[in-house]
DNA sequence: CAATTTTGTTTAATCGATTAAACCGAGTTT
DNA sequence: AAACTCGGTTTAATCGATTAAACAAAATTG
């Protein structure tokens, strides 16, 4: 590898001092350096191959301009989203995003972040696993952050979040209204706010139509056995006596696996069960009764996170934003209305 | 937010020079330091909650065990799952990974090189778009990298490929065996010579089968307007006097928009058209008749590619490596054989 | 016991940039 | 002509760590 050439070299190769290539590369001190020695050290810093070490600048300047993302998984479309809008956001203002998977496992999650603020990185956009209450907390005073899609409720922190518990209840009327009567969820067993809320939400709207939330109508279910617990779920809500009519599914890829078990047992949509999932999927079309889905204006949500975390990264002390987005309901066929 | 600890205030709280300090934490000079002010050193340390400032380590040492990767897409769930294939394999070994999807723009491309390069990665993973030759090549002798997914054949660089040919080659063959006749296939056009390779194993396949590859049997469509073209293509290829009877996919993507075509104009699979695409991906399984597909041994070429960057990274001028994997056809439905 | 080693620690240079402050010579002002 | 301004440039400190080399005191050796 051939050494890179610094304002050192490109100093010595013009006779001028390092300051004054520093000035002139950095348009700096404007009208008082003489033009044609600006040329000529432009030139030569052209001719060298010049690029700026940004480990140093960032040494001096304590900027590193990147800021650290942190998702569950990189490989789930809902966090590859919103890592790709992120990442416009974020490199319109001419930052760069380091990125990490947590797998939702808490001690992963510290790990990354240590990496993170090891590097400097001028502030963080974050989608805490369960049981990292306390590790978010202590990143308060210590960089700026904002929290999207996950949050606690007992830390008063900057967070993007999509209405979780209206969106469910919307998904709930929806089914409501398309005539089913019997309706379950899949939801997660989890101590994650956000997922609670979409069990509550369902919840609610059924108590508020006078339906009975007949018991074992929310079916939770684990992330480590995912398709095992969901497939059982599935079972338990369709083999009752009273089996269930619609099911709405906490996220993409419990519907995933509950779609593919439809299809493997020949279970009729929206025939047998009418279905409704959170989180808009491509795959969902290639189903033959396309799924009815809460889209999360997920574009929406990262421009503000990181339009809050830049805010903050500029400026201490910038009072809390709480931002929440209504989910849209896409109606498709699983959940058309049911025949009478 | 509050002031991050330094080697030096640990030092200054401890009465000792900051060489001490940091020969202490870095466990080097092991036998010579007294036992005693090492624990003191390192209880102070923890009590402060020091954290390595990793940017002045960097410009010391110019390492910064960090790699850039730079795809195409980061919500292509190809791209995702190389992504954070290769996330975790240099996790293992310490390293960070920072992101850039180039959306096949090779201006874009050379802006995320440029601000790759600047942060001093200490290597680079790539995918690079057509028209990026000259731009890959000035990196030699610059910064360790390898080409991951895509390649030029005139460039002797270290590369992790799968064989495209051999994989378009075995499909074609697949669909022969299976009795198929009029075997059409739809891929990019592009200057990118993998996907060229996947033209060329479907129309050697055929012709060494004896089977003529009618004019017209492969179609090429450009990404830009990737929905419009694969729908017509798919009408070209089936509309003729004689209709394709069974077509290739050159991505999933290209699938993805060519199934919905058929299921929204009713064309029976396999029946009416059998199917194989690249890039096995799970929304495929959601289709009543799952797509056949090539299977990329991802995960291995992400670990791969890793191993040969960093190996290029802890060592000079070692011989250029280039790796290529074969694809597995992963046979389903939607290439049943066909009924006589 | 003088010479040498060993142990434990500090000094100081360095990485590559930024930037306040100093400097210098040429013009201007009074 | 002394004092001042200003354009153009350099000096030098600094960011926070690393590390070769120097150093002092204690222990060992011949």
């Amino acid at each position: 590898m051939q050494k890179r050439t610094s304002l050192k070299d490109i100093a010595a190769a013009t006779g001028v001092s390092t300051a004054l290539v520093s000035y002139v590369l950095n348009n700096k001190k404007e009208g008082r350096i003489n033009k044609l020695v600006a040329e000529r050290i432009r030139a030569m810093a052209v001719k060298m191959n010049y690029r700026t070490n940004q480990i140093a600048r960032s040494l001096k300047t304590s900027r590193t301009y990147t800021i650290g993302l942190v998702l569950a998984d990189i490989s789930n479309p809902f966090s590859a989203a919103l890592a790709r809008y992120i990442e416009d956001a974020a490199d319109q203002e001419g930052y760069t995003v380091v990125f990490g998977s947590s797998d939702e496992n808490p001690i992963k999650y510290k790990k990354i972040l240590d990496a993170l603020l090891n590097r400097q990185t001028d502030g963080l956009i974050l989608s805490p696993p369960e049981n990292s209450e306390l590790l978010i907390k202590s990143l308060q005073h210590q960089v700026p952050f904002v929290l999207i899609d996950r949050y606690f409720p007992t830390l008063p922190t900057n967070q993007v979040l999509l209405d979780n518990y209206g969106s469910a209840y919307q998904a709930t009327r929806h089914l409501i209204a398309a005539g089913y009567k019997q309706i379950g969820m899949i939801n997660y067993d989890s101590a994650l706010v956000h997922l609670a809320e979409r069990s509550r939400g369902f919840t609610t709207a059924l108590a508020e139509s006078g339906l009975p939330a007949a018991p074992g109508r929310l079916q939770l279910v684990h992330a480590t056995a995912l398709r095992e617990e969901t497939e059982l779920a599935m079972k338990n809500l369709l083999g009752k006596p009273t089996p269930a009519d619609a099911v709405i599914f906490g996220s993409n890829i419990v519907a995933m696996h509950a779609v593919k078990y439809l299809k493997e047992n020949g279970i009729r949509v929206p025939g047998q069960a009418a279905l409704v999932t959170f989180d808009e999927t491509d795959a969902f079309d290639l189903f033959y009764a396309p799924l009815t889905a809460i889209r999360q204006p997920i574009r929406k949500m990262a421009v503000e996170a990181v339009r809050i975390l830049l805010a903050n990264i500029e400026k201490e002390n910038l009072p809390v934003e709480q931002v929440t987005y209504p989910g849209k309901l896409i109606i498709r066929a699983s959940s058309a209305p049911r025949d009478q």
